[in-house]
RNA sequence: GCGGGCGUGAUGGAAUGGUAGACAUACCAGACUUAAAAUCUGGAGGCCGUAUGGCCGUGCGGGUUCAAGUCCCGCCGCCCGCACCA
């Protein structure tokens, strides 16, 4: 009898489905289309577990549509541009453009033998001129509209490196790369005008039915809409108005001072003619725009010794402060500061001996603030003190409402919405991006290239020995005509943020080898992305910036108007974990901890320690895979010991997909148990002839198979893989215990091999075809169950005494409820506890329980 | 600080308000074997009992309900996201 032999099986299959051409997908309009989407990867050279758990979902979902009558779409490409190729150049000396091809060829090797439907025709990686020339293209459509535009902004600054860093690229206030002390400083750069869509973006996140909660509250979040008052203070010196923001305008009568941002413009004219507010500022600048920067960074003010006005009393006088923790693009860059009832404006008046106005508002009785301030939250309803607007006892929020209303009568003062979203900083100083096509005339400033002249290719010969972009020591790259006017001139250097390239490629799927950015006829027919599945990781970044230019791509005429939410259904999938093994005596050579790979500990008397050394180890439960934990597991390896369908078959078993799933070598081997165990029923069931049969055993199973169906397609369907998956191995059992004849057994497992084959394709096609099916699996059609098979005839009811279980009995389906009462009543559990006496009360739930109440 | 999520056997986890622990791992026993592996069969939440059986049991404390892992209130613990955002 034929083992189960994967390798062989494997390698066969996945001829036959690239014979037969079946993943490509062409538009046709007899069948509903389907576009499923995973997070394409970047070309780090090697896949790993989280790569084949994403793209096993994806393509459980991809075959399942191909089944049920739809015409899929499921590309690849690759996220190819960024850091790691440039600093792989300047380590090893190579070019990023042959590191990251070399690097494209080698993970394509890993991943085809996963066997997912794929439509390979359609792949590009965004490092390919065919493609960033198109993203060229929509950027000079995006300037045209206005929705790009150049602006002076701070930013990272790496003086080692000599470039922006990105917020991600700080640790603890140093460049990662470097370790240089990062500096705030001013440069012009491209911006995307991604904060005129707030709003859209924020109410529209309720259309996103099919996306986590989650993700759209942590987007709603990063939006950050608020409404407040806006309103200045007159200076005494008479210069011109400080304009401020509050969201709290209640609190306008605790006022202590007015502060502004260092970078605020009275605070960069002070500093032309007094050092010492040049040297403040100067300190400010220092401190990196990170979180990390901020959170350690103690609270600096200084005073400008300017005055201003409160706005309801010209007598009252405020001193104007420059403070570091005050953000210039969040507001107006100033603000007033309240100590009684904001913590942080509290600390900074007690550190630099500042008035603090006593409580006025308070839950009871006012108490005076000494380190605590006071902030009741805004639906509690508070008492007031001292007060304005008319307000005697209300919420938070309705004070604030009142408050600005009469502001606004007065005239003094208006209602304002604010959102946190910035504008999107695109430009890098960077050579392994997308070139941002744009010229630098002397005579006509900033040029937009013209279209013809895309796209703009990145030089190859640039070196990567000195620190900095290698585009601004190019001797000839830079060197350019203008556009407009013909003279020479300079083209632009920095190359575009590599979320730029992921923003669109979905769109670009439709139509890969256009030579426009997208085709209106394929995206209209592909549009929306049906399904896509993808890390937490990218929650706001990468989706938020999606939203956007789906947004932008439809008004530049690239998407039509019912792509601007281009993601139908979102799916989050958690991380593949192991564990880590710690050796807790022993260090490594270098004096760090030492962790052992899998294959190096052992279990001795339920201790776990090294094999070599017996030292005890250790053990961490589900920890993320890393490289410098010893505990990643190779996808490599693990197809060759025990086949792509067994790697698949685990990643989709035991947990559910959102949640990790720790992958552990017995599971592994038992996914592969199992699926050898399949292989030998159904091989044991092709070879039996026998004419038997018989009808109760055959029932029986036939009943089972449909409820099989049942649940697996609503596992399948519903992202519940590891439910049809434990569905799977039951019906298995079933199968494999089943006293039915050979046809009825034939016939079940002509079932469970169809229902598998999402899973585990290859096996399934491999049994499909020895149990004499015609064709190939994953061209089948998808099962579906006989509703009168789903209900057995007889149903076992339990019977609850008072709502605990004390018994069950066995009564046919449709039996009534004073029948089923009286037989429950009868039943000897129930019996004795009733001792003669009556129930009070008698609950059926037909065909569910029973549930008598003494 | 703000926002969100999760607590179920040794472990991963099942369970439209209706038999808690499906399915799997690890474990135990048995069959086959000279032996091991593989395979097959069976066992298993805890406590008491030879047993029929009984009591307890989904982080803790309350509540709603004929019935709560599931709904509500209050704690405790863990995890995640955001955060000098005025």
């Amino acid at each position: 009898m034929s083992r189960y032999s994967a390798a062989e099986i494997e390698a066969n299959w996945q001829a036959a489905w690239n014979k037969a051409g079946i993943f490509r997908a062409e538009r046709s309009g007899d069948k509903p289309k389907y576009y499923v989407l995973e997070m394409f990867p970047y070309p780090s050279g090697r896949i790993h577990m989280g790569h084949v758990r994403n793209y096993t979902m994806g393509d459980v979902i991809a075959r399942h549509k191909l089944l049920t009558g739809h015409n899929v779409l499921h590309p690849m490409g690759w996220d190819a541009f960024g850091m790691p190729a440039e600093n792989a150049a300047m380590a090893s000396g190579g070019h990023p453009k042959d590191w990251t091809y070399s690097n494209i060829a080698d993970m394509r090797s890993q991943m085809k033998p996963l066997g997912l439907s794929i439509d390979w025709s359609r792949e590009f990686a965004t490092c390919d001129p065919e493609y960033y020339g198109q993203q060229q293209a929509l950027f000079l459509d995006f300037l045209e509209k206005g929705l790009v535009y150049r602006k002076n902004a701070v930013v990272n600054w790496d003086p080692v490196d000599m470039t922006v860093l990105a917020n991600e690229q700080v640790e603890q206030g140093r460049g990662w790369r470097s370790g240089a002390l990062v500096e705030r400083r001013e440069l012009t750069q491209w911006f995307f005008k991604i904060s005129d869509f707030s709003e859209e973006l924020l109410s529209a996140l309720d259309g996103l039915e099919n996306w986590p909660a989650k993700v759209r509250l942590m987007q709603e979040n990063w939006i950050g809409k608020s409404r407040g008052l806006q309103f200045s203070f007159d200076r005494t010196d008479g210069g011109g108005p400080i304009e401020v923001y509050t969201t709290r305008p209640d609190t306008l009568l605790g006022a202590s001072f007015v502060g502004v941002s260092p970078d605020h413009p009275i605070a960069k004219a002070l500093e032309a003619d007094n050092p010492q507010i040049a040297e403040f500022a100067a300190e400010c600048r220092k401190v990196g725009t990170t979180e990390e920067a901020i959170e350690t960074a103690e609270k600096l003010g200084l005073d400008t010794g300017i005055r201003v006005k409160h706005p309801l009393n010209p007598e009252w006088e405020l001193p104007v402060w420059i403070a570091n923790f005050i953000l210039m693009d969040y507001g107006t860059g100033a603000i007033f500061a309240c100590p009684a009832h904001d913590q942080r404006d509290l600390d900074f008046c007690r550190k630099y001996d500042l008035p603090v106005i006593d409580t006025f508002f308070a839950l009871e009785d006012p108490a005076p603030v000494v380190n605590d301030a006071f902030v009741p939250p805004k639906t509690d309803r508070v008492k007031w003190v001292n007060h304005f607007a008319g307000i005697d006892k209300a919420t938070g929020q309705e004070a604030i409402d009142a408050t600005i209303e009469f502001a606004e009568k007065a005239g003094w003062g208006q209602g304002v919405t604010n959102y946190r979203l910035r504008d999107w900083g695109l430009s890098r100083q960077r050579y392994w991006g997308c070139p941002i096509p744009v010229v630098h005339c002397e005579t006509c400033g900033v040029v937009p290239e013209k279209k013809e002249n895309l796209p703009i290719q990145l030089p190859d010969d640039v070196t990567f020995d000195l620190p900095g972009n290698p585009l601004d020591r190019h001797p000839t790259w830079r060197n350019c005509s203008c556009p407009s006017c013909g003279a020479d001139a300079l083209r632009e250097t920095d190359t575009m943020d590599t979320f730029v390239d992921s923003s669109w490629y979905f769109a670009r799927f439709t139509a890969p080898r256009s030579e426009r950015p997208t085709e209106m006829a394929e995206a209209e027919y592909w549009m929306n992305v049906d399904q896509y599945i993808g890390g937490i990781e990218h929650a706001i970044l990468h989706l938020l910036y999606s939203r956007f230019f789906a947004r932008a791509m439809q008004i530049t005429g690239h998407l039509p108007d019912k792509a601007i939410e281009p993601f139908d259904a979102l799916f989050t999938q958690g991380m593949v974990t192991h564990e880590i093994y710690q050796n807790t005596v022993r260090k490594t050579a270098e004096g760090r901890t030492l962790y052992h790979y899998p294959e190096e500990v052992e279990w001795v008397n339920g201790a776990c320690q090294a094999k070599e050394t017996g030292d005890p180890v250790r053990v961490i439960p589900s920890a993320k895979m890393s490289k410098s934990k010893n505990n990643v597991v190779d996808p490599v390896a693990i197809i060759r010991q025990f086949g792509a369908d067994t790697a698949r078959w685990f990643v989709l078993s035991d947990s559910p997909p959102e949640r990790d799933v720790e992958w552990t070598a017995s599971g592994a081997e038992a996914a592969f148990k199992h699926l050898s165990r399949v292989h030998r029923i159904v091989t044991e069931i092709c070879a039996d002839e026998s004419d038997d049969s018989s009808p109760d055993a055959d029932e029986a199973l036939l009943r089972e198979m449909h409820k099989a169906i049942h649940d697996v397609t609503v596992g399948v369907e519903s992202f519940g893989f590891n439910a049809a998956i434990a569905r799977l191995y039951a019906f298995t059992n079933t199968l494999s215990k089943s006293g039915a004849g050979s046809a009825a057994k034939h016939q079940a497992a002509e079932a469970l091999v169809l229902l598998m084959s999402p899973m585990t394709p290859h096996l399934s096609e491999e049994l499909w075809s020895m149990l004499g099916r015609e064709g190939l699996v994953a061209m089948a059609e998808w099962p579906v169950p006989d509703e009168k098979m789903l209900v057995d005839d007889t149903v076992t009811l339990p019977i609850q005494i008072n709502g605990k279980r004390r018994a069950e009995i066995s009564v046919p389906r449709d039996m009534e409820k004073a029948e089923v009462e009286k037989l429950a009543l009868a039943n000897h559990a129930v019996v004795r506890s009733l001792d003669g006496a009556q129930p009070k009360k008698i609950i059926v739930v037909p065909g569910r329980i029973v549930n008598v109440v003494i």
